[in-house]
DNA sequence: GAAAGTAACTTGACCGGTTACTATTGAAAA
DNA sequence: TTTTCAATAGTAACCGGTCAAGTTACTTTC
């Protein structure tokens, strides 16, 4: 195979007899150059297929014009949709995004951070993992003097700026209008709370009960993780209590989905006997029945923000204030957490 | 800010007065240096916080260690999924991914394909947009030597390895079943056939429809897009035709998800009314009522066969015979297409 | 004891750009 | 006419690695 080296601008010079860096300049257009050169040497750089070089640009510009992404997880609605405001937003700006994938482990983190850094990416975006917890190596970034903003599942580090969801606010949100619609035995379904998203997301659900002057009933909040299973399990274990709320807050869409599971398993009907609400939803929703309503979470422009934020920091490297932004989320209602009916016997079909 | 410029190799060898060769052998765990050396240079790099820079190490060594992937979108679940395997595979095999998203825009395709052989990465894994024709860019790959896999939608072009899901074996299946459960009115609501999937699925559905002996009618047989629109709009037009089928075969499960919200608009009940199965599902198939039953696509296995497939290429540059790799699908059973009951009264509940 | 081999480094060139300076030329300003 | 200046292009150094080809001091080998 006949292997060509690829073309080079001193080949495009040598062809036009001109210095290398006029070619570079005609080719990013700057005025030194007259318009006739600028014009012959991107024809002939065309003629020859040239392509420049990114290891070369990154390694002498000391840019490489790239934003490093680190999240946990793809194949999830929420994060997957989010990626795809990343690369949308850093697309219209001209920018190129490095994307990785720690798949929840503290050590791949690590190493793709590690491995962003040797990349030279001028700024990171990072959503941690649900174990991580040692600062160390964001703070090795914030000292490299890298751009660095947490994305959703954040952590406190000095000198990083930060994207979350208003989680609080549409926790309490989500309580005040189960409790409007009659509601008083509201449980919680949580996750961590050591992650940001459990914490916020638990502290609307006890904010929105006292604004109401609802006692929180202990056994009617649960820890746990975020996924399906973790709802089945907190479920049941509030079926097996024998005294079941009327309502649940499921801090996950998955988790929301755990608790159809099983709710369906042992003939609990929602939302005539148990209704719900929950955080998150994914695209099939209104195909689920009943559909759930949820608090929107804006993944397009928490994804929006994060690049907006990074680029701001990247341009003005020196002193830049970091900044906290809490992306405002939207009730949606579908087909739970409606009014509550009257204790009338149950209607058949 | 302080701003530390990065430590390089230079800088650790000066502190031991050693070359910088030694330093670059000594990290890289060259058997030129002396057990004792490599151990010190390691140690010093580790206290300086050195952090190799890529851009240089790429410049000089002429590889990348990176794959490029172009893929059509992130928010859905089979891209999702297969490029989570991608990225598995590659960590596994310590390559690095430089992921692209063209949005179905051809033009943005193209420009992503520029900007990675700008980067020069090792190959290149593409899966096309909907709408791409045109082979001059890939034809451009191909020339400039670097290796390129297709992946589930594909093209043909020489010198090119392809990866896919045995659609047409996958969709004989699902007809099969359907023909054997006792169907014999069995429509198509299909995608785009200059798609090689929805080429392939609806030869699948005419293959087995011929091996069974069954005859096609062709109103049953429509042509449209991918998404849940397509299968809505494509339900209505049978629904409108007043003559309905007894059974559809969705070219995959958004549209199938259509048929779904068509089908409970106007009343027609599933599986009682019209049975179906689809193409593909979704992680909370399991939540839908009735789950629907689905060929599964193996996105693990062929974000995985790809990745290998591009890095033999990778390893044997010259002269490399290309290859294509047919994954199989699975059938999945659940709620549809199960044998077909007897024309007794519909029972209640 | 001279030739050959080997372990452990070092030298210098090069990868393909960018950047800060310097040089040339012709025209406008003094 | 001399000075000044803008427009245009060129020089050389450098970015931070890698690679091929030395060099040096010891061991072996016969």
């Amino acid at each position: 195979m006949n292997r060509k080296p690829h073309v080079t601008l001193s080949d495009i010079a040598k062809q036009l007899n001109v210095s290398k860096v006029t070619v570079s300049k005609a080719l990013r257009g700057h005025p030194d150059i007259s318009r006739e050169t600028t014009k012959l040497v991107k024809k002939v750089a065309e003629e020859l297929g040239y392509t420049p070089n990114f290891a070369a640009r990154n390694l002498s510009s000391r840019k490489s014009n790239t934003i490093g992404v680190v999240v946990p997880k793809i194949a999830h609605f929420f994060f997957s949709s989010l990626i795809e405001s990343i690369y949308d937003q850093a697309f219209y700006n001209n920018f190129d995004i490095a994307l990785t994938v720690s798949q929840e482990n503290v050590e791949r983190e690590r190493k793709h951070i590690e491995t962003l850094m040797a990349m030279r990416v001028d700024g990171l975006i990072i959503s941690i993992t649900q174990q991580t917890k040692d600062k160390t190596i964001f703070e090795k970034v914030v000292s490299r003097d890298v751009p660095l903003v947490f994305m959703d599942r954040v952590m406190p580090v000095d000198g990083t700026s930060q994207v979350t969801v208003d989680d609080k606010g549409g926790a309490i949100k989500a309580i005040e209008l189960a409790i409007d619609n009659g509601y008083t035995k509201i449980a919680h379904i949580g996750g961590f709370t050591e992650i940001n998203i459990g914490k916020r997301r638990y502290e609307g659900y006890v904010e929105a009960m006292k604004r109401r002057g609802l006692e929180i009933d202990p056994d009617w909040v649960i820890h746990g993780g975020f996924g399906e299973d973790d709802g089945y399990q907190g479920f049941m274990k509030l079926y097996r209590s024998g005294r079941m709320p009327e309502f649940i807050f499921a801090v996950t869409y998955p988790v929301a989905l755990g608790v159809y599971a099983a709710a369906a398993e042992v003939g609990v009907r929602i939302p005539d006997d148990l209704d719900i609400i929950c955080f998150g939803s994914a695209s099939i929703n209104k195909f689920l029945k009943p559909a759930l309503s949820y608090v929107d979470q804006p993944t397009a422009t928490l994804g929006k923000v994060a690049v907006d934020l990074i680029i701001e920091h990247i341009g003005e490297s020196d002193e830049y204030l970091p900044k906290h932004i809490e992306v405002p989320t939207e009730l949606v209602i579908r087909d739970t957490c409606l009014p509550k009916k009257n204790p009338v016997v149950s209607s058949v079909k």
